[in-house]
DNA sequence: AGTTGATTTAAACAAATGTTTGAATTAAGC
DNA sequence: GCTTAATTCAAACATTTGTTTAAATCAACT
């Protein structure tokens, strides 16, 4: 087996197990088994298991973040070429799209669990590893938010993102349980991913803006 | 030591840990030595692990989801009274304002990090103990609902609904991260309670409402 | 004061954990 | 084809885990 394919193996495994049964719940043996390798495997490659974890992240999170930056850059460049403030619809819309086309891809697998559970946590290992990965993507959002919604006091807009934020978050449970049909009885929905996209953006854009 | 004084200390010790480091992240034996209790008194008190995080449960939801029924009885009766829809504001604050305010009692500690564990996890022992707690509360909620908004289809209703859930989750994060400076760097908010739930409310109405 | 039942305690239990070791195997370069 | 380095493997490492046991202590009631 190639040097590649092992290290992949072991991430495809962490990565589903530690979204079923957390970081702590999820023992090396059940991955490296999972993987077909042995369990020595991780600390050769990996170095241990909190650096497994981060490698996990890392590899969906970083062309992620690429890619929601890019698409933010577009809405800064197309705004100032017109000479207007950027719309709240359109960073809404950069932030969202890219994100939810990612994570209902089948290789996404459990990480948008783990994203969810990362948010969750706030303090402890896991935030501190993810923190860096995501705070810089944050705020350039934030600051074209500013720039779209100038008669709000900053405050204002940093607690309707982190809303926004959660809002996102609970829509692709919805999107993802619809797929997996493992989400609580009472909130389970039909809704095919390019309704949600549509109706999150709607959501979102409704909530951050002025009346 | 009284018993219920050393349950209640067990169930201290446990809530903080279990909101801090995870269920599985966590070991009998740091939670009784913060109680100062024998590492024992769980199993013979709670029968098991499981059964204790079970219980750290039940002290907080059960008396928050009675209130929050009763404040949603009341927003029925008064709209049956009035001939009237009950109106989506009316509801959505019948479901916020008794969340936040127990929320951010110091008393509740991490509860509401382990609530939002929870949410996340979706399948898993957690969720199966935790899913006949708040199941019928939200199932309660979306039918009122369905009735404030006649014209949206149902499934709408429901996605509209986790979205706000998810906003209210990360607005809880919000005002507790306020206290305890334990939230990522750039989305730090020093906005009071009060004004918190107003614009959770704001947010999450703008949000259900039909434009 | 004495008895009964509930509670606490220290000690031990087997099982599982992440990690390390050193030999065996594989792959690559000359 | 030999050598060298990288990778895999089975086995063992010391800890830690949740749980159980049986004796000790406590509280309450007659």
């Amino acid at each position: 087996m190639a040097v590649e394919e092992t290290k992949a193996n072991i991430l495809d495994a962490a990565e589903s197990f530690f979204a079923e049964l957390g970081f702590h719940g999820t023992s090396l043996r059940q991955i490296t088994e999972r993987a077909g390798v042995n369990v020595a495997s991780v600390n050769y490659h990996f170095g241990s298991k909190e650096n497994l974890m981060d490698a996990v992240l890392r590899r969906r999170l970083e062309p992620l973040n690429a890619i929601r930056l890019a698409r933010l850059d577009a809405v800064r460049a197309e705004a100032a070429e017109a000479g207007e403030r950027p719309s709240v619809r359109a960073v809404m819309t950069a932030l969202i799209e890219p994100t939810l086309r990612a994570v209902v891809q089948p290789e996404f697998g459990g990480f948008s669990i783990i994203m969810s559970r990362v948010f969750t946590e706030h303090k402890g290992a896991m935030m501190e590893r993810v923190g860096p990965l995501i705070e810089p993507l944050l705020k350039q959002y934030l600051e074209t938010l500013w720039e779209a919604l100038p008669n709000l006091p900053e405050e204002e807009v940093v607690l309707r993102l982190r809303m926004s934020l959660g809002a996102m978050q609970h829509a692709i449970h919805a999107v993802r349980g619809h797929q997996t049909d493992s989400c609580p009885k009472e909130l389970t929905t039909a809704i095919p991913e390019d309704e949600v996209v549509d109706s999150l953006i709607d959501f979102v854009t409704r909530g951050m803006e002025d009346t």
